[in-house]
DNA sequence: TTGAAAGCGATACCAG
DNA sequence: CTGGTATCGCTTTCAA
């Protein structure tokens, strides 16, 4: 709103320097509480705005922030942390350094990646929080500390997080369920894997999934939930029974990533034909499958995008104070037969970017452009 | 790669001041040519690479960028609008003034709002080219002058601009071919309406519209496409002709923002009912079509994240010399009654995003938010 | 606990 | 045509 207000003015306004009110403003030690109060309020009523430029030109200080998430059995993790450190990269003015810290499975070794994160100082964190009962002491032990944690895919309430960066889940099972019932014609029995009912996402995939179903699609029926607790073979064999045991089945959402197992059930069954199926995320293995046809739609969680999203929530906060939103979320896209080959050349395009886009990006200062 | 090359080194290694260096990597007057090969040459061999901090700090100049586009029917120019404004103002670190020049019609004063942001010397122009041709010259004659381009929504080749950030054409028409056939169960008589064949983005829609058709539902048989020049009622005439000449007609596909009419004609004809309708674009009229079921779903071009996007791409150029990337090829939505509520609520989220975010932001520091 | 001052790297202006 | 230098606002010593 003002002019630019600068540490200089407010120095000059309380008759002190701008090396104290520099420390002031950051909580450094060696202030007198007093000069310290007196600071940050002539700061907040002349609007002080610090000014980025300066302030990285002056600072060799280099930001480290940890990225604790889970391996994964299909690309989405690996997306997720490209998408990161894509947005890394894109910072031409500073130097971000990232951790990887990966654990093999849900809950595995999660503990122990966010207590080194923390052991080893870093700025800020990005987490996804498999278990967010076990993760939430650690949590709260960051914020206290004055380290940011952002959670990336699911969420992890009362945690002191600072942001979370997530797919609409509400958007995403609704979506599924028009989709599913507009091609069944609004009749017939279907059916929804998830991981647990316990993970916040999950519930609010299948909720949004049966209530959306109930009021737009009222004769179809929904079978109940089936668990598959991220266990490959869990899923094939509670899907080959529940598909045994209603063979008048005529669709399944597939709310994770756990998809294969359950096709594989559903051709071993002889019902693949019959069924409409839809699943969540795109990675290799599916392709195939929605080539044939034998998957109808599947919803694209744009693992790249969140990963970017995060890292971008999480550096605004640690360079300028202000989270630009506690709560950030993205639209699923919805991927099918037709549109397939786009998600599939752009997927190829973004992990060439940074050679595609140097090599035949204009060369500096619009010479080359205009040449 | 290596080391931070500064300005400084560079004029060290060449005998020569940073003063002149400068000169010469800008291309600015009063420079020996000789000298100028050289220090161009030695910032290549080094690497060099601006300090973006010190430059802004340094400069007290500000970007003037002019975006002239098309008032517009239905929200979709005013969202796009604001995307680039919110962009714009989320440079914390720069003032970046806009410079908006509407005009009413297709075509209607087009050039000369392009003559005058040309004449206002503006540093650079986002512009949605409604008539290519007639742009041509202007925009040729803009890159001659090194005020970059760049083209929203619709491309406008072989005239020299810097970039286009768009909605992948052929996504959209190939996943509403997709969506038409599998609700239509792979049989029926399907129309669509569009513009004109002329403008490349509709004449690109149709295609993947129909080529997709034609490989994945063959039986599905598409009629020639019908031609609105976007007036409403030239799209409401010639629709109810068809409808009346087609009696069967199973689906229409409306590649423009002008599906209101083609709904009124389906409506009039009594043939809404029995008709699968795709639209494109998401604006108030919509909704209740949406609801309704009238409309089974709508291809959403994210007009807000296509402004986002161009004044990046330019922005970057105009800041670094570098292009991101010379086209910007988005995603299209896809959105049907069980997603609509999240589009629609985000939409009016982001509209009101300025005071939000500033009210529930964390405060200067981190401060606040542990607190 | 505080003040004074030396940078950070690019820009722009004034001398020569 | 070129060199020298003050300047931008903040961070970070080093003295006091």
């Amino acid at each position: 709103m003002n002019q630019k207000i600068r540490l200089l003015d407010i120095a000059e306004a309380l008759g002190v320097s701008t090396g104290t009110v520099h420390r002031a403003l950051h909580n450094h030690d060696g202030v007198n509480p007093m000069t310290k109060a007196r600071v940050q309020q002539m700061a907040k009523t002349l609007g002080y705005r610090p000014n980025l430029a300066a302030r990285y030109l002056s600072s060799k200080r280099n930001l480290r922030i940890s990225v604790n998430t889970l391996q994964g059995t299909t690309s989405f993790w690996d997306d997720v942390r490209a998408g990161i450190s894509e947005e890394a990269r894109g910072l031409v003015m500073e130097n971000v350094e990232i951790e990887y810290r990966t654990y093999p499975r849900l809950g595995e070794g999660e503990e122990e990646a966010f207590d080194a994160a923390l052991k080893a100082e870093v700025d800020g964190i990005i987490t996804f929080p498999s278990r967010p009962r076990s993760l939430h002491s650690w949590m709260r032990r960051a914020s206290r500390n004055g380290v940011p944690v952002v959670c990336v895919a699911t969420d992890a309430p009362h945690t002191g997080r600072l942001a979370v960066v997530s797919i609409d889940t509400l958007a995403s099972g609704s979506l599924a369920a028009d989709l599913m019932g507009s091609l069944l014609r609004g009749t017939g029995k279907v059916a929804v894997t998830l991981s647990a009912l316990a993970i916040t996402e999950h519930e609010e995939k299948y909720k949004a999934f049966e209530s959306t179903m109930r009021k737009l699609y009222p004769q179809v029926r929904i079978e109940a939930p089936i668990e598959d607790h991220d266990v490959e073979s869990e899923a094939y064999e509670k899907c080959r029974k529940l598909f045994n045991s209603h063979p008048d089945l005529a669709g399944v959402y597939v709310t994770t990533e756990a998809s294969i197992p359950v096709l594989n059930a559903a051709r071993d069954t002889q019902m693949l034909d019959q069924m409409t199926v839809i699943t969540t995320d795109l990675f290799p293995a599916l392709v195939p499958e929605i080539r044939s046809r034998a998957v109808a739609a599947t919803i694209y969680q744009r693992p790249r995008t969140q990963g970017r999203m995060a890292f971008r929530v999480l550096h605004e906060f640690l360079v300028d104070g202000e989270c630009p939103s506690f709560q950030v979320t993205l639209a699923p896209h919805l991927v099918m037969r037709g549109n397939l080959d786009f998600f599939l050349q752009r997927q190829s395009l973004e992990s060439n970017a940074e050679r595609g886009v140097k090599a035949q990006g204009a060369s500096p200062e619009l010479a080359e452009y205009f040449g």
